[in-house]
DNA sequence: CAATCAAGCCAAAGCGCTTTGAATTTGGAT
DNA sequence: ATCCAAATTCAAAGCGCTTTGGCTTGATTG
């Protein structure tokens, strides 16, 4: 069913058929409701193409994912995408995805932005100093950045987490512990987040009198497996950590894993803090939790990030919406005094 | 630049400008040259809608992932995601993606097909009986099923894995192994790959004379969380399997956390067998595998099930096409001999 | 040499909608 | 009864591409 055949059935010219339905005011109470009956019941569907064509506006917001160097895509993806994708269904949005590498990626970002297959786009993992962000200005396309670069971050929108402030308290918290001797566990370090994670630990360990030891700070990708090793590797030093302040729970876990293994306990032999994302498939609602985190929903992320590029899109010479976000740090069963501390309190 | 302004610039119509890029052969080979370098030059895009409205072709395949009860994404779902993507970008298509709860999943459906949004969709997480399929059917579109129903499964095209044999196989391993207490922890047997896995569990059962006990099998929705729990529960029985069979890495990995804070050791206690997905974000490429396991990369399913439905939507009169998969058998650090037989071994 | 044909190109219609500008109807107010 | 503004409705142009059918060439043929 077609807007003219509708329109025939009905009586009335396209135009006035098409208004009812798009409810502009030039349109009698009567009549729109004639339509908007007929409309339903021959469930006419106007063609997405031919309304695009004619409006220029898509209704379709682009995510550019890309793939790490380990060709994988980023875990916490899934549920970014999921909290966006409700914010999409709920707004009448489509969401066109595009997997690329590292080599395709101002390609598909010209292809998007110039082809016009979007009125909005969502960056994915900024770098520190990230090119796209010059690229994308460039284009004049809404866009709005999962994270923040460095540099000129007043000229953009974005919607990024604390990170320097959270690791801060993580850090704190374990030396305020009697940790001494703590170890990062961080996602890869070209990546804005982790630079700031970064930071925020040295700020830390600086703020209790502790000198940071390079030697037991890591910087790889977020997966379980990363953190299995470098702990295994920590555990074999001469002289262990007695905490891990993690990057991901998956990193948290891994590491879990390798401290069970050589027949240690989390919390009791060796802290561990983690940021938490809050992984749907790691995530358990009724459980304390396993870990002592800071905790920002990664999904909530993604359904704030969809709220604002259609804002930006509905709005373009809207100023850029900056927003940060506080993690909240929640106790789990995986910190406890250093043991450290605890002989001494016995020595009393 | 549009079709207009390029071919102006060229005195040429738009016509032979159109032709000359789409290949056709009515265009002399010096003119599409010197059309080709022109597009290159003033870096010609054509509009995507309007292709789309003039040719009734989108270049778009559509996934509709519907959240789970705990209002989640499959977790496998990021790198089923990751494949067809690499194909999508690879074969010139784009990707649309609609979150839907179960309610909604009609009215999307529909929406996609009879908008003409997509040239084609694959469909995810079929159940065992899926009334989505007959929809899509009589919505006249082409479709790809990851997994596939039990009815009627040679009149549509989908993509599975032999789950029923690989837990056949799994089972055998386990009871080969001297294991006759054997657990199962499978995915919610409402979807079709879980029941399969059920079933074949029990085949394996029975063909080493083993009766099943259903109280040491679970369905649950397959997350670390529900790993450990259920192994909680097993630990707290009087008589603890010895064995156990998981439908996700992610149960094994709750399962083995609950095995080791007990103070036992997975693969000499008690035996793990999972089916393993290669999600990447638990993937080691290097290390002898955390788990025995039944394989199938989810990844290269994707990849494949992208290929198929863009071999269907250019070839609508084609023959719907079917590809069962089978797993491979992989052996981890977590089987190892019944302890019962250990010690027979041993008293000998 | 006229007739035929293929190669190469073009004008215009059409895809299905929105939106502009004009036409018609309606309902007070005069 | 007459007029005017407001309320409705409509015809037609336009969005940027593809594709149909026809028109020019220049070469080939009987």
């Amino acid at each position: 069913m077609k807007l003219k055949e509708l329109s025939d059935l009905l009586g009335l010219s396209q135009t006035t058929v098409s208004r009812a339905l798009n409810g502009y005011p030039e349109v009698s109470e009567e009549t729109r409701r004639k339509v908007k009956l007929a409309a339903e019941t021959h469930s006419y569907q106007p063609s997405s193409h031919a309304k695009r064509l004619a409006t220029g506006r898509t209704h379709t917001i682009g995510h550019v994912v890309p793939l790490s160097s380990h060709e994988m895509i980023n875990p916490h993806f899934s549920d970014f995408i999921a909290g966006a994708g409700e914010a999409y269904a709920r707004l009448g949005y489509d969401m066109l995805i595009s997997v690329v590498t590292e080599a395709d990626q101002e390609r598909v970002y010209r292809n998007l932005a110039s082809g016009r297959k979007v009125d909005g786009l969502i960056v994915h993992g900024p770098k520190a100093v990230d090119p796209r962000l010059e690229l994308l200005k460039s284009l004049d396309i809404p866009f709005v950045v999962h994270g923040r670069s460095d540099d000129a971050p007043d000229s953009y929108s974005w919607l990024d987490v604390n990170n320097r402030r959270s690791f801060v308290r993580a850090t704190q918290f374990l030396a305020d512990l009697g940790h001494s001797r703590i170890a990062l566990l961080n996602g890869l370090e070209d990546m804005n987040f982790a630079r700031r994670r970064r930071a925020g630990f040295l700020d830390g360990l600086a703020s209790r009198g502790i000198a940071p030891d390079p030697s037991i700070m890591f910087s790889d990708e977020m997966i379980e497996p990363n953190g299995y090793r470098r702990m295994q590797q920590l555990l074999a030093m001469p002289v262990r950590p007695d905490a891990i302040l993690a990057a991901s729970v998956l990193l948290a876990m891994g590491a879990a894993r390798a401290i069970q293994e050589a027949g240690l306990k989390p919390g009791r032999d060796i802290s561990i803090v983690t940021h938490d994302d809050q992984l749907s498939f790691l995530r358990d609602h009724n459980a304390v939790p396993m870990f002592t985190a800071t905790r920002s929903s990664i999904r909530d992320a993604g359904r704030r990030c969809a709220e604002m590029i259609i804002e930006l899109a509905n709005n373009p010479d809207r100023a850029p919406i900056q927003e940060l976000w506080e993690a909240e740090l929640v106790l789990g069963s995986s910190t406890g005094p250093s043991l450290h501390l605890a002989k001494s309190a016995k020595a009393l």
